[in-house]
DNA sequence: CGCGCCGTTGATATTATTCAAGACCAGTGG
DNA sequence: CCACTGGTCTTGAATAATATCAACGGCGCG
Protein backbone atom coordinates (compact mmCIF):
# COMPACT_ATOMS: atom_id res chain seq x y z
CA UNK A 1 0.00 0.00 0.00
CA UNK A 2 2.44 2.43 1.23
CA UNK A 3 4.48 2.84 -2.18
CA UNK A 4 1.54 3.91 -4.02
CA UNK A 5 -2.02 5.06 -3.64
CA UNK A 6 -2.55 8.08 -0.83
CA UNK A 7 0.57 8.32 0.72
CA UNK A 8 3.13 10.45 -0.68
CA UNK A 9 5.50 11.89 1.51
CA UNK A 10 4.02 11.52 4.97
CA UNK A 11 5.24 10.57 7.88
CA UNK A 12 5.79 6.99 9.76
CA UNK A 13 2.77 7.34 12.36
CA UNK A 14 0.43 8.61 9.73
CA UNK A 15 1.43 5.53 7.66
CA UNK A 16 0.24 3.67 10.10
CA UNK A 17 -3.07 5.18 11.19
CA UNK A 18 -3.83 5.12 6.85
CA UNK A 19 -2.75 1.02 6.83
CA UNK A 20 -5.48 0.73 9.74
CA UNK A 21 -8.27 1.48 7.66
CA UNK A 22 -6.81 -0.17 4.25
CA UNK A 23 -8.21 -3.90 5.18
CA UNK A 24 -9.97 -4.76 2.44
CA UNK A 25 -9.11 -6.01 -0.86
CA UNK A 26 -11.10 -6.59 -3.68
CA UNK A 27 -9.41 -9.09 -6.54
CA UNK A 28 -11.66 -8.96 -9.98
CA UNK A 29 -11.06 -10.90 -13.57
CA UNK A 30 -11.02 -9.04 -17.00
CA UNK A 31 -14.37 -7.27 -17.77
CA UNK A 32 -16.20 -7.57 -14.27
CA UNK A 33 -17.09 -4.28 -12.77
CA UNK A 34 -15.34 -2.80 -9.42
CA UNK A 35 -18.82 -0.35 -9.27
CA UNK A 36 -21.67 0.76 -11.36
CA UNK A 37 -23.49 4.27 -12.07
CA UNK A 38 -26.15 4.47 -9.56
CA UNK A 39 -24.39 2.08 -6.85
CA UNK A 40 -24.06 3.56 -3.16
CA UNK A 41 -21.19 5.16 -2.89
CA UNK A 42 -18.72 3.83 0.11
CA UNK A 43 -15.69 3.84 -0.60
CA UNK A 44 -12.76 5.42 -2.82
CA UNK A 45 -10.45 2.24 -4.77
CA UNK A 46 -6.82 2.44 -5.13
CA UNK A 47 -5.41 0.02 -7.58
CA UNK A 48 -2.42 -2.49 -6.33
CA UNK A 49 -2.13 -4.44 -9.74
CA UNK A 50 -3.29 -4.02 -13.33
CA UNK A 51 -5.91 -1.40 -14.75
CA UNK A 52 -9.62 -0.15 -15.39
CA UNK A 53 -11.45 1.94 -17.45
CA UNK A 54 -14.15 3.81 -16.09
CA UNK A 55 -16.87 5.09 -18.60
CA UNK A 56 -19.84 7.69 -18.40
CA UNK A 57 -23.55 7.13 -19.58
CA UNK A 58 -25.32 9.84 -21.19
CA UNK A 59 -28.80 9.93 -20.89
CA UNK A 60 -29.70 8.17 -23.99
CA UNK A 61 -27.65 5.86 -23.16
CA UNK A 62 -24.82 5.72 -24.91
CA UNK A 63 -21.48 5.38 -23.44
CA UNK A 64 -18.03 7.18 -23.38
CA UNK A 65 -14.53 6.00 -21.57
CA UNK A 66 -14.14 8.62 -19.06
CA UNK A 67 -10.42 7.49 -18.00
CA UNK A 68 -8.05 4.76 -18.39
CA UNK A 69 -6.50 4.05 -14.69
CA UNK A 70 -3.28 2.17 -13.57
CA UNK A 71 -1.63 0.84 -10.63
CA UNK A 72 -1.30 3.19 -8.18
CA UNK A 73 -4.36 5.73 -9.34
CA UNK A 74 -7.45 6.01 -6.83
CA UNK A 75 -10.44 6.16 -8.22
CA UNK A 76 -14.08 6.63 -7.73
CA UNK A 77 -14.20 10.17 -6.24
CA UNK A 78 -16.66 11.40 -8.21
CA UNK A 79 -19.23 9.71 -6.55
CA UNK A 80 -18.89 11.65 -3.06
CA UNK A 81 -21.21 14.49 -4.11
CA UNK A 82 -24.58 12.76 -4.35
CA UNK A 83 -23.89 9.27 -2.61
CA UNK A 84 -23.71 7.62 -5.94
CA UNK A 85 -21.25 6.18 -8.51
CA UNK A 86 -21.19 8.59 -11.48
CA UNK A 87 -19.44 5.69 -13.98
CA UNK A 88 -19.06 2.37 -14.17
CA UNK A 89 -15.49 1.18 -13.34
CA UNK A 90 -14.26 -2.24 -15.37
CA UNK A 91 -11.35 -4.09 -15.50
CA UNK A 92 -9.32 -4.27 -18.68
CA UNK A 93 -7.26 -7.15 -17.09
CA UNK A 94 -6.94 -9.80 -14.01
CA UNK A 95 -7.05 -6.29 -11.04
CA UNK A 96 -6.75 -5.76 -7.69
CA UNK A 97 -7.90 -2.79 -5.40
CA UNK A 98 -7.56 -1.65 -1.69
CA UNK A 99 -11.17 -0.56 -0.31
CA UNK A 100 -10.57 2.82 0.84
CA UNK A 101 -13.97 3.23 3.07
CA UNK A 102 -14.78 6.82 2.90
CA UNK A 103 -16.47 7.38 6.18
CA UNK A 104 -13.00 6.12 7.97
CA UNK A 105 -11.10 8.18 5.50
CA UNK A 106 -12.72 11.58 6.61
CA UNK A 107 -12.78 10.52 10.71
CA UNK A 108 -8.68 9.81 10.07
CA UNK A 109 -8.22 13.39 8.17
CA UNK A 110 -9.96 15.03 10.85
CA UNK A 111 -7.44 13.36 13.49
CA UNK A 112 -4.62 13.40 10.84
CA UNK A 113 -4.00 16.86 8.94
CA UNK A 114 -1.53 15.73 6.43
CA UNK A 115 -4.07 13.00 5.72
CA UNK A 116 -6.46 15.57 5.35
CA UNK A 117 -4.39 17.58 2.37
CA UNK A 118 -3.07 14.44 1.06
CA UNK A 119 -6.75 13.43 0.43
CA UNK A 120 -7.68 16.84 -1.01
CA UNK A 121 -4.61 16.93 -3.34
CA UNK A 122 -5.87 13.55 -4.86
CA UNK A 123 -9.38 15.30 -5.36
CA UNK A 124 -7.70 18.24 -6.61
CA UNK A 125 -5.46 16.11 -9.22
CA UNK A 126 -8.13 14.31 -10.37
CA UNK A 127 -10.18 17.81 -11.19
CA UNK A 128 -6.92 18.96 -12.94
CA UNK A 129 -6.77 16.06 -14.96
CA UNK A 130 -10.30 16.01 -16.18
CA UNK A 131 -9.21 19.93 -17.67
CA UNK A 132 -6.12 18.06 -19.10
CA UNK A 133 -9.05 15.78 -20.92
CA UNK A 134 -11.08 18.43 -21.54
CA UNK A 135 -8.18 20.31 -23.59
CA UNK A 136 -7.73 17.20 -25.42
CA UNK A 137 -11.10 16.64 -26.72
CA UNK A 138 -12.15 20.50 -26.91
CA UNK A 139 -8.64 21.63 -29.31
CA UNK A 140 -6.67 19.18 -30.24
CA UNK A 141 -7.22 17.14 -33.42
CA UNK A 142 -7.47 13.38 -34.41
CA UNK A 143 -3.77 12.90 -34.54
CA UNK A 144 -2.94 15.38 -31.83
CA UNK A 145 -5.46 13.66 -29.62
CA UNK A 146 -3.66 10.11 -29.98
CA UNK A 147 -0.55 11.67 -29.72
CA UNK A 148 -1.13 13.45 -26.34
CA UNK A 149 -2.89 9.85 -25.36
CA UNK A 150 0.44 7.96 -26.13
CA UNK A 151 3.12 10.52 -24.30
CA UNK A 152 0.38 10.48 -21.72
CA UNK A 153 0.73 6.88 -20.91
CA UNK A 154 4.64 7.13 -21.80
CA UNK A 155 4.79 9.38 -18.92
CA UNK A 156 2.30 7.07 -16.64
CA UNK A 157 4.47 3.85 -17.20
CA UNK A 158 7.61 5.79 -16.80
CA UNK A 159 6.76 7.79 -13.63
CA UNK A 160 5.34 3.25 -12.27
CA UNK A 161 9.27 1.98 -13.20
CA UNK A 162 8.06 0.56 -16.38
CA UNK A 163 9.27 0.95 -20.15
CA UNK A 164 8.42 4.52 -21.35
CA UNK A 165 8.64 3.47 -24.67
CA UNK A 166 7.31 0.15 -24.76
CA UNK A 167 3.91 -0.78 -23.22
CA UNK A 168 0.71 -2.56 -23.86
CA UNK A 169 -2.23 -0.80 -24.49
CA UNK A 170 -5.43 -2.75 -22.45
CA UNK A 171 -8.30 -0.95 -24.60
CA UNK A 172 -9.51 -1.78 -27.69
CA UNK A 173 -9.65 0.69 -30.90
CA UNK A 174 -12.94 1.33 -30.11
CA UNK A 175 -12.39 2.29 -26.77
CA UNK A 176 -9.27 4.27 -26.77
CA UNK A 177 -11.61 6.16 -29.73
CA UNK A 178 -14.69 6.67 -27.06
CA UNK A 179 -11.63 8.33 -24.84
CA UNK A 180 -10.24 10.63 -27.67
CA UNK A 181 -14.08 11.40 -28.77
CA UNK A 182 -13.24 9.35 -32.12
CA UNK A 183 -14.10 6.41 -34.10
CA UNK A 184 -12.48 3.28 -34.35
CA UNK A 185 -11.34 3.06 -37.34
CA UNK A 186 -9.88 6.71 -37.07
CA UNK A 187 -7.92 5.78 -34.33
CA UNK A 188 -6.73 2.29 -36.52
CA UNK A 189 -5.82 4.63 -39.60
CA UNK A 190 -3.39 7.15 -36.78
CA UNK A 191 -2.25 3.81 -35.41
CA UNK A 192 -0.75 3.13 -39.26
CA UNK A 193 0.26 6.74 -39.86
CA UNK A 194 2.27 6.91 -36.55
CA UNK A 195 3.84 3.37 -38.45
CA UNK A 196 4.40 4.63 -41.53
CA UNK A 197 6.36 7.85 -40.14
CA UNK A 198 8.57 5.79 -38.30
CA UNK A 199 7.08 7.41 -35.18
CA UNK A 200 6.03 4.60 -33.58
CA UNK A 201 5.53 0.51 -33.99
CA UNK A 202 2.26 -1.05 -33.57
CA UNK A 203 1.60 -4.47 -33.40
CA UNK A 204 -2.25 -5.00 -32.33
CA UNK A 205 -2.06 -3.87 -28.70
CA UNK A 206 1.67 -4.20 -28.30
CA UNK A 207 3.40 -0.55 -28.62
CA UNK A 208 6.79 0.98 -29.20
CA UNK A 209 7.39 4.46 -29.10
CA UNK A 210 10.54 5.20 -31.50
CA UNK A 211 10.17 8.99 -31.59
CA UNK A 212 9.10 10.35 -28.67
CA UNK A 213 10.32 13.68 -29.36
CA UNK A 214 8.04 13.74 -32.17
CA UNK A 215 4.92 12.72 -31.09
CA UNK A 216 5.37 15.91 -28.12
CA UNK A 217 6.32 17.63 -31.43
CA UNK A 218 2.62 16.93 -32.39
CA UNK A 219 1.34 18.44 -29.04
CA UNK A 220 2.41 21.76 -29.43
CA UNK A 221 2.12 22.13 -33.05
CA UNK A 222 -0.90 24.10 -33.26
CA UNK A 223 -3.68 24.92 -31.35
CA UNK B 1 -22.88 34.14 2.44
CA UNK B 2 -25.44 31.82 3.89
CA UNK B 3 -27.71 31.23 1.01
CA UNK B 4 -25.40 30.46 -1.28
CA UNK B 5 -21.67 28.88 -1.86
CA UNK B 6 -20.66 25.63 0.40
CA UNK B 7 -23.20 25.87 3.37
CA UNK B 8 -26.44 23.77 2.38
CA UNK B 9 -27.99 22.05 4.86
CA UNK B 10 -25.53 22.91 7.54
CA UNK B 11 -26.37 24.01 11.13
CA UNK B 12 -26.42 27.03 12.72
CA UNK B 13 -23.08 26.62 14.60
CA UNK B 14 -21.61 25.52 11.73
CA UNK B 15 -22.41 28.27 9.68
CA UNK B 16 -21.24 30.87 12.39
CA UNK B 17 -17.65 28.74 12.41
CA UNK B 18 -17.62 28.95 8.59
CA UNK B 19 -18.51 32.90 8.53
CA UNK B 20 -15.44 33.43 10.86
CA UNK B 21 -13.30 32.45 7.81
CA UNK B 22 -14.88 34.27 5.34
CA UNK B 23 -14.10 37.58 6.11
CA UNK B 24 -12.53 39.26 3.20
CA UNK B 25 -14.22 40.30 -0.24
CA UNK B 26 -12.65 40.51 -3.57
CA UNK B 27 -14.77 43.17 -6.46
CA UNK B 28 -13.34 43.15 -10.25
CA UNK B 29 -14.45 44.82 -12.96
CA UNK B 30 -15.56 43.11 -16.78
CA UNK B 31 -11.99 41.44 -18.24
CA UNK B 32 -10.23 41.17 -14.88
CA UNK B 33 -8.53 38.25 -13.58
CA UNK B 34 -9.34 36.51 -10.13
CA UNK B 35 -6.10 34.88 -10.48
CA UNK B 36 -3.88 33.24 -13.44
CA UNK B 37 -2.10 30.03 -14.33
CA UNK B 38 0.89 29.52 -12.17
CA UNK B 39 -0.24 31.38 -9.12
CA UNK B 40 0.43 30.50 -5.63
CA UNK B 41 -2.62 29.02 -4.10
CA UNK B 42 -4.39 30.26 -1.24
CA UNK B 43 -7.87 30.40 -1.26
CA UNK B 44 -11.30 29.06 -3.14
CA UNK B 45 -13.64 31.76 -4.49
CA UNK B 46 -17.56 32.14 -4.15
CA UNK B 47 -19.22 33.95 -6.80
CA UNK B 48 -21.51 36.68 -4.15
CA UNK B 49 -22.52 38.29 -7.32
CA UNK B 50 -21.53 38.46 -11.19
CA UNK B 51 -19.91 35.70 -13.45
CA UNK B 52 -16.51 34.15 -14.76
CA UNK B 53 -14.99 32.04 -17.21
CA UNK B 54 -11.87 29.98 -16.13
CA UNK B 55 -9.37 29.27 -18.91
CA UNK B 56 -7.03 26.92 -19.69
CA UNK B 57 -3.63 27.09 -21.36
CA UNK B 58 -1.98 24.35 -23.60
CA UNK B 59 1.59 23.71 -24.09
CA UNK B 60 1.57 25.57 -26.97
CA UNK B 61 -0.34 28.84 -25.56
CA UNK B 62 -3.93 28.46 -26.82
CA UNK B 63 -6.49 28.99 -24.61
CA UNK B 64 -9.73 27.31 -24.63
CA UNK B 65 -12.68 27.84 -22.23
CA UNK B 66 -13.27 25.20 -19.24
CA UNK B 67 -15.75 26.39 -17.13
CA UNK B 68 -18.44 29.24 -17.06
CA UNK B 69 -19.56 30.33 -13.90
CA UNK B 70 -21.74 31.74 -11.79
CA UNK B 71 -23.85 33.31 -8.35
CA UNK B 72 -23.07 30.87 -6.00
CA UNK B 73 -20.16 28.89 -8.03
CA UNK B 74 -17.25 27.89 -5.93
CA UNK B 75 -13.78 27.97 -8.06
CA UNK B 76 -10.48 27.88 -7.67
CA UNK B 77 -10.39 23.84 -6.52
CA UNK B 78 -7.67 22.78 -9.43
CA UNK B 79 -4.73 24.33 -7.41
CA UNK B 80 -4.83 22.38 -4.31
CA UNK B 81 -3.00 19.69 -5.73
CA UNK B 82 -0.16 21.67 -6.69
CA UNK B 83 -0.41 24.72 -4.99
CA UNK B 84 -0.59 26.97 -8.10
CA UNK B 85 -3.83 27.89 -9.94
CA UNK B 86 -4.22 25.90 -13.04
CA UNK B 87 -6.11 27.93 -14.75
CA UNK B 88 -7.19 31.50 -15.11
CA UNK B 89 -10.11 32.76 -13.95
CA UNK B 90 -11.37 35.86 -15.92
CA UNK B 91 -14.38 37.76 -14.67
CA UNK B 92 -17.32 38.32 -17.57
CA UNK B 93 -18.83 40.99 -15.35
CA UNK B 94 -18.40 43.39 -12.88
CA UNK B 95 -18.06 40.66 -9.58
CA UNK B 96 -17.92 40.26 -6.10
CA UNK B 97 -16.20 36.76 -4.70
CA UNK B 98 -16.10 35.64 -1.15
CA UNK B 99 -12.67 34.58 -0.27
CA UNK B 100 -12.50 31.32 1.22
CA UNK B 101 -8.49 30.68 2.61
CA UNK B 102 -7.76 27.04 2.44
CA UNK B 103 -5.80 26.09 5.40
CA UNK B 104 -8.47 28.00 7.54
CA UNK B 105 -11.24 25.42 5.64
CA UNK B 106 -9.29 22.74 6.00
CA UNK B 107 -8.63 23.31 9.73
CA UNK B 108 -12.57 24.08 9.94
CA UNK B 109 -12.91 20.85 8.68
CA UNK B 110 -11.02 19.14 10.86
CA UNK B 111 -13.16 20.47 13.92
CA UNK B 112 -16.29 20.53 12.01
CA UNK B 113 -17.49 17.30 10.19
CA UNK B 114 -20.42 18.64 8.44
CA UNK B 115 -18.38 20.85 7.34
CA UNK B 116 -15.43 18.54 6.27
CA UNK B 117 -17.95 16.10 4.58
CA UNK B 118 -19.40 19.46 2.42
CA UNK B 119 -16.05 20.69 1.15
CA UNK B 120 -15.52 17.28 -0.02
CA UNK B 121 -19.10 17.13 -1.23
CA UNK B 122 -17.74 20.47 -3.55
CA UNK B 123 -15.02 18.66 -4.94
CA UNK B 124 -16.13 16.02 -5.87
CA UNK B 125 -19.01 17.30 -7.88
CA UNK B 126 -16.82 19.52 -9.68
CA UNK B 127 -15.24 16.34 -10.82
CA UNK B 128 -18.69 15.29 -11.95
CA UNK B 129 -19.26 18.08 -13.52
CA UNK B 130 -16.34 18.26 -15.67
CA UNK B 131 -17.62 14.24 -16.63
CA UNK B 132 -20.60 16.07 -18.15
CA UNK B 133 -18.62 18.36 -20.21
CA UNK B 134 -16.18 14.99 -21.65
CA UNK B 135 -18.96 13.68 -22.52
CA UNK B 136 -20.49 17.17 -24.34
CA UNK B 137 -16.97 17.33 -26.46
CA UNK B 138 -16.52 13.61 -27.05
CA UNK B 139 -19.25 12.60 -27.99
CA UNK B 140 -21.88 14.84 -29.13
CA UNK B 141 -22.05 17.08 -32.86
CA UNK B 142 -22.20 20.68 -32.70
CA UNK B 143 -25.48 21.08 -32.48
CA UNK B 144 -25.92 18.62 -29.52
CA UNK B 145 -23.57 20.58 -27.46
CA UNK B 146 -24.84 23.98 -28.37
CA UNK B 147 -28.17 22.41 -26.87
CA UNK B 148 -26.82 21.08 -23.49
CA UNK B 149 -24.80 23.64 -23.33
CA UNK B 150 -28.23 25.91 -23.50
CA UNK B 151 -30.36 23.49 -21.21
CA UNK B 152 -27.56 23.78 -18.74
CA UNK B 153 -27.50 27.11 -18.61
CA UNK B 154 -31.19 27.25 -17.88
CA UNK B 155 -30.61 24.50 -15.41
CA UNK B 156 -28.28 26.71 -13.06
CA UNK B 157 -30.32 29.85 -13.74
CA UNK B 158 -33.79 28.52 -12.81
CA UNK B 159 -31.92 26.86 -9.69
CA UNK B 160 -31.13 30.48 -8.53
CA UNK B 161 -34.24 31.93 -8.89
CA UNK B 162 -33.57 33.41 -12.06
CA UNK B 163 -35.70 32.73 -15.50
CA UNK B 164 -35.37 29.63 -17.30
CA UNK B 165 -36.01 30.65 -20.72
CA UNK B 166 -34.78 34.50 -20.58
CA UNK B 167 -31.02 35.12 -19.90
CA UNK B 168 -28.17 37.01 -21.08
CA UNK B 169 -24.72 34.98 -22.30
CA UNK B 170 -21.74 36.59 -20.64
CA UNK B 171 -19.90 35.30 -23.41
CA UNK B 172 -18.97 35.87 -27.02
CA UNK B 173 -19.40 33.26 -30.00
CA UNK B 174 -15.76 32.84 -29.80
CA UNK B 175 -15.76 31.75 -26.01
CA UNK B 176 -18.94 29.75 -26.07
CA UNK B 177 -17.45 28.18 -29.07
CA UNK B 178 -13.86 27.80 -27.24
CA UNK B 179 -15.94 25.94 -24.45
CA UNK B 180 -17.52 23.69 -26.29
CA UNK B 181 -14.98 22.89 -28.85
CA UNK B 182 -16.05 24.83 -32.16
CA UNK B 183 -15.43 28.04 -33.62
CA UNK B 184 -16.90 30.86 -33.15
CA UNK B 185 -18.54 30.80 -36.78
CA UNK B 186 -20.38 27.24 -36.04
CA UNK B 187 -21.70 28.64 -32.60
CA UNK B 188 -23.55 31.97 -34.75
CA UNK B 189 -24.83 29.24 -37.53
CA UNK B 190 -26.42 27.43 -34.64
CA UNK B 191 -28.06 29.90 -33.20
CA UNK B 192 -29.01 31.25 -36.42
CA UNK B 193 -30.33 27.49 -36.91
CA UNK B 194 -32.15 27.28 -34.05
CA UNK B 195 -34.08 30.85 -34.46
CA UNK B 196 -35.01 29.36 -37.25
CA UNK B 197 -36.50 26.25 -36.51
CA UNK B 198 -38.28 28.17 -33.71
CA UNK B 199 -37.11 26.90 -30.37
CA UNK B 200 -35.30 29.94 -29.26
CA UNK B 201 -34.97 33.90 -30.23
CA UNK B 202 -31.70 34.99 -29.99
CA UNK B 203 -30.37 38.90 -30.01
CA UNK B 204 -26.86 38.75 -29.94
CA UNK B 205 -26.38 38.20 -26.18
CA UNK B 206 -29.71 37.87 -25.21
CA UNK B 207 -31.54 34.80 -24.68
CA UNK B 208 -35.34 33.59 -25.18
CA UNK B 209 -35.99 29.95 -25.06
CA UNK B 210 -39.27 29.46 -26.82
CA UNK B 211 -39.28 25.32 -27.03
CA UNK B 212 -36.91 23.84 -23.92
CA UNK B 213 -38.60 20.98 -24.38
CA UNK B 214 -37.37 20.51 -28.00
CA UNK B 215 -33.88 21.46 -26.91
CA UNK B 216 -33.63 18.70 -24.29
CA UNK B 217 -34.96 16.39 -27.02
CA UNK B 218 -31.90 17.34 -28.78
CA UNK B 219 -29.62 15.61 -26.49
CA UNK B 220 -30.94 12.55 -25.92
CA UNK B 221 -31.55 11.89 -29.87
CA UNK B 222 -27.82 10.20 -30.97
CA UNK B 223 -25.18 9.26 -29.22
C1' DC C 1 -17.85 60.28 -36.93
C1' DG C 2 -14.80 56.62 -37.31
C1' DC C 3 -12.59 52.71 -35.21
C1' DG C 4 -12.45 48.25 -33.26
C1' DC C 5 -14.65 44.33 -31.75
C1' DC C 6 -18.45 41.35 -32.42
C1' DG C 7 -21.58 38.78 -35.08
C1' DT C 8 -23.57 36.88 -39.47
C1' DT C 9 -23.42 34.55 -43.77
C1' DG C 10 -21.63 32.32 -48.04
C1' DA C 11 -18.25 29.60 -50.62
C1' DT C 12 -14.78 26.38 -50.22
C1' DA C 13 -11.55 23.23 -48.01
C1' DT C 14 -10.43 19.99 -44.63
C1' DT C 15 -11.24 16.58 -41.36
C1' DA C 16 -13.34 12.84 -39.54
C1' DT C 17 -17.29 9.59 -40.01
C1' DT C 18 -19.82 6.14 -42.21
C1' DC C 19 -20.34 2.14 -44.85
C1' DA C 20 -18.34 -1.86 -46.56
C1' DA C 21 -15.12 -5.56 -47.31
C1' DG C 22 -11.76 -8.39 -45.87
C1' DA C 23 -7.61 -9.93 -42.79
C1' DC C 24 -6.05 -11.56 -38.54
C1' DC C 25 -6.16 -14.06 -34.28
C1' DA C 26 -7.50 -16.81 -30.30
C1' DG C 27 -10.55 -19.97 -28.60
C1' DT C 28 -13.82 -23.96 -29.47
C1' DG C 29 -15.50 -28.13 -30.86
C1' DG C 30 -15.57 -31.71 -34.26
C1' DC D 1 -5.35 -31.24 -36.48
C1' DC D 2 -8.33 -28.35 -38.71
C1' DA D 3 -12.33 -25.82 -39.76
C1' DC D 4 -15.36 -22.58 -37.63
C1' DT D 5 -16.63 -18.51 -35.11
C1' DG D 6 -16.75 -14.06 -33.00
C1' DG D 7 -14.30 -10.29 -31.93
C1' DT D 8 -10.85 -7.14 -33.31
C1' DC D 9 -8.27 -4.61 -36.55
C1' DT D 10 -7.12 -2.55 -41.13
C1' DT D 11 -8.10 -0.24 -45.33
C1' DG D 12 -10.65 2.08 -49.15
C1' DA D 13 -14.32 4.98 -51.05
C1' DA D 14 -18.12 7.89 -50.38
C1' DT D 15 -20.25 11.14 -47.37
C1' DA D 16 -21.22 14.34 -43.75
C1' DA D 17 -19.75 17.61 -40.43
C1' DT D 18 -17.07 21.30 -39.21
C1' DA D 19 -13.31 24.55 -40.11
C1' DT D 20 -11.35 28.04 -42.82
C1' DC D 21 -11.32 32.07 -45.60
C1' DA D 22 -13.50 36.15 -46.81
C1' DA D 23 -16.73 39.85 -46.96
C1' DC D 24 -19.83 42.68 -44.76
C1' DG D 25 -23.24 44.67 -41.29
C1' DG D 26 -23.93 46.41 -36.74
C1' DC D 27 -23.10 48.21 -32.31
C1' DG D 28 -20.75 50.65 -28.67
C1' DC D 29 -17.42 53.87 -27.45
C1' DG D 30 -13.99 57.32 -27.48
Amino acid sequence: MRELCLPVGLALDALKELDKVVTKRVCLTKGESLYRVGNAFSSLYAIRLGSCKTTLLSDDGCEQVAGYHMIGDVIGMDGIGNGRHGCDAVVLEDSEFCVLPFDELEDLGRRVAPLQRNLHQFLSREIARNHAVMLQLGSMRAEERLAAFLVNLSQRYSARGYSSTEFVLRMTRAEIGSYLGLKLETVSRLFSGFQRQGVMRVQSRSVTLLDLPALTRLLGQRC
